[in-house]
DNA sequence: GATTCTCATTAAACTGGTTTAATAAAAAGT
DNA sequence: ACTTTTTATTAAACCAGTTTAATGAGAATC
């Protein structure tokens, strides 16, 4: 659990032993490719972090799979919408290859939430990072056009396109793919 | 500061005197329509919370304005993303109609979540309400067209069409005031 | 090795927006 | 009250995407 210690760490000061507090609550799992973790009209009540592999967060919009995210090696991440408000999930967590996570539960958490004040503030903290992450996602879905977006992608997640297939990276660029393939095209040619 | 108060006490259980110790960092401010708050590579440092008024968070993309938010009564805001990493901010705040907030600044605000665990968890709590706004905002503008975003604001904030003009409605909705007004005429004669 | 399935590209017709410019109406300033 | 400024609508030309359908290429299955 190197990774996962790195990544709390990366966040605050935490002490060891309420590191240690924390880490008893995580369990290694293994996901093979297809698996669900979650689907629509359930209730999310585990928290994610992945150690390797990958995960897809979409939803079905009038018959259209609408990608919201994919999550890689080093995230953190559940249906931070439903897991928050603790309705009924409208999303799929889908488990796009082999993947290795440490998953601890949502009473946990709140365990560790309480342990102490410093185990607190860094679960404000997490928020917080959860919060820039989505507000660059309004940022560029309102102030980029669908080419700068997608050429954003290419230069900061350049390994997506290793490992996903491009239609659901057009449905998270908010495009059909034959939109996308339009764009490549258009940027190859000039 | 009863409104505050309210507002403190919708987010997490918090004790009087935790209260009280909160609440004697805010000043009342007064700010008159056409006031800037923030302007662009000025690092923001305060907090607000609108007893009674109206505020517009934009950025100048390529000559364009773009609206992020409108704040209003009750609402607790400031430039959350430069506020967080203590970057200078790409951002306007500009006062729309004149207004009454609270205001309170950052060094308060840590030392508020220093003070006691409850006062760090009302601060992660905060976060996460942020944080799903923030998320509604995505989902909207993602999986939603235009035409469906503007109607729901006309449910959801309809007294917003009462004291902003249309072009800034427009903007925040990711169109051009042509574009709305023909969403309009579209949905008046039908 | 042949077949099937999945995925990306292309073409053609269409659509919901944009840009630019003109007009009208309302609000603000003197 | 008159003038100026701000805001909303309309029209016309345009454009970046969509939808539908066909084609091709690679990977998986038998």
């Amino acid at each position: 659990m190197k990774d996962l210690q790195q990544k709390i760490r990366s966040f605050t000061d935490v002490s060891d032993s309420d590191r240690e507090f924390a880490l008893q609550f995580y369990k290694k799992e293994i996901f093979k490719k297809g698996t669900y973790l979650l689907q629509p009209g359930v209730f999310i009540n585990t928290f994610y972090f992945i150690k390797k592999g990958c995960v897809s967060y979409y939803m079905i919009e009038e018959g259209n799979t609408q990608v919201m995210e994919f999550f890689t090696e080093g995230d953190f991440f559940t249906d931070l919408f439903a897991y928050i408000q603790e309705t009924p999930s409208d999303a799929y967590l889908e488990v796009l290859e082999d993947t290795i996570a440490y998953t601890i539960y949502k009473k946990d958490v709140e365990k560790i939430f309480e342990h102490s004040h410093q185990l607190e503030r860094f679960g404000r903290l997490s928020m917080q990072k959860a919060f820039i992450n989505n507000f660059q996602r309004v940022f560029q879905l309102k102030n980029l056009s669908n080419q700068e977006r997608y050429v954003r992608l290419l230069e900061r997640r350049p390994s997506l396109f290793q490992r996903v297939p491009q239609y659901l990276i057009a449905s998270y660029l908010g495009l059909t793919p034959v939109g996308l393939s339009k764009i490549r095209k258009r940027i190859s040619t000039k």
